[in-house]
DNA sequence: AATTATTTGTGAAAAGTTACACGAATCACT
DNA sequence: AGTGATTCGTGTAACTTTTCACAAATAATT
């Protein structure tokens, strides 16, 4: 279990994900690396291999039992507890990942949200009110928190960044159109929507 | 030429994006792979490697001319067009995406907006005035829009999918958080928030 | 009880991706 | 002009990931 490549870790959230819909909307109370991999395009060998690298989950003959295979993915994911996560920006994105009720019914809670535009500072964003993004630190230290979601402009990310290691945080969600650098205990997960838009417009015709 | 497999394509909109910075930020005319892959995180023999796939764009000795390989690139993304695209969704996700300006710059213009929420509908939303859910497919049919981002709830997202393609939609960036099912010559970007954050708890110690 | 149909977990093969390393071209400097 | 330093493009090797295919276990059916 010591060395699982990466590519597998990121397909178990989409695992899990899909779990959960036949849980709570198919209702079912079992399902099969078949119907899953159908269910998400993936083949079904794989989905089983994936799971192999954490142990044996499944029954022959019958499949997995959904909400024990859940469980095991939330603990191998460590989503067994409730993760605090601090959000940088009160823009446009700030707000909607703010109201964003996604995050709480699958492990995350939005703590604290920073800007270091005085007209936002004291905003109320959905019952959390935006700090002066010159406590975040202090304030990171003193939740714990492990986690961030940047949604600032990219002249300001790496900066940011760098402090946001310095204040102890360990993974980051990067909205920003910008590649960061980061130390290598520090996990980088980046969103831009143009890098994803332009991918696809390789395989349109003009 | 013919078949560079995906996961290079998905790398030049990061060549893309950071050969960008170069010329406007840090004023260069001209840079290595060594450079580039430094700046990127990635090994210049692959950065090599990837732009081989469709010619010779560096000089031994010299590196890159920045805007010359922007160009390059640009164009084998089939970006040189401004491509119109409709967003779907005017609650708090789609309101960032039609205020963020990083579109127009990138090749991308959001033509039209819809949603099913009367109270929504006719909403002006940085410009654009919300439209009818109903008249989606008609609209996007007369602009010959190819390209949809899907900023809705999951449990209306297939079906939006489903009208979109029967609409001549060819591709789709996604941040409902559901797998879609679409033909296979329909592309696909998902964006769930919380898919990389789970990704991402795997490697932090609880 | 026996037979047939499912389905898992996995070793081995196949396919795909990355890194290495080097010839050849170019540039900078003497 | 010659020497040394860069840098590209690429064939090959190393490594990673996916697929195949089958024994073993279970369930359903006769």
């Amino acid at each position: 279990m010591v060395d699982v490549p990466d590519i597998v870790i990121g397909r178990l959230p989409i695992y899990l994900r899909e779990l959960t819909r036949l849980a709570e909307e198919e209702n079912q109370t079992t399902t099969s690396s078949h119907e899953l991999g159908q269910r998400l395009g993936i083949s079904s060998a794989q989905i089983r291999k994936d799971l192999s690298h954490f142990g044996e989950f499944g029954k022959q003959g019958t499949g997995y039992h959904i909400n024990y295979l859940i469980e095991q993915l939330r603990e191998i994911l460590h989503l067994t507890q409730e993760w605090p996560v601090a959000l940088i920006g009160a823009g446009y994105l700030g707000h909607a990942l703010a109201h964003y009720d996604g995050f709480k019914p699958r492990g995350f809670v939005i703590t604290c949200v920073f800007d270091n535009d005085p007209r936002k500072i004291g905003e109320n964003l959905n019952g959390l009110v935006v700090s002066d993004i010159h406590d975040m630190e202090s304030i990171i230290q003193e939740k714990n928190i492990k986690i961030a979601i940047l949604a600032t402009p990219a002249n300001t990310a790496q900066e940011i960044t760098d402090r946001l290691v310095k204040a102890g945080v360990k993974a980051i969600l990067n909205y920003a159109p910008i590649h960061l650098n980061v130390p290598p205990d520090v996990q980088v997960s980046y969103s831009d929507p143009v890098v994803q838009l332009q991918r696809m417009t390789y395989y349109l015709t003009p």
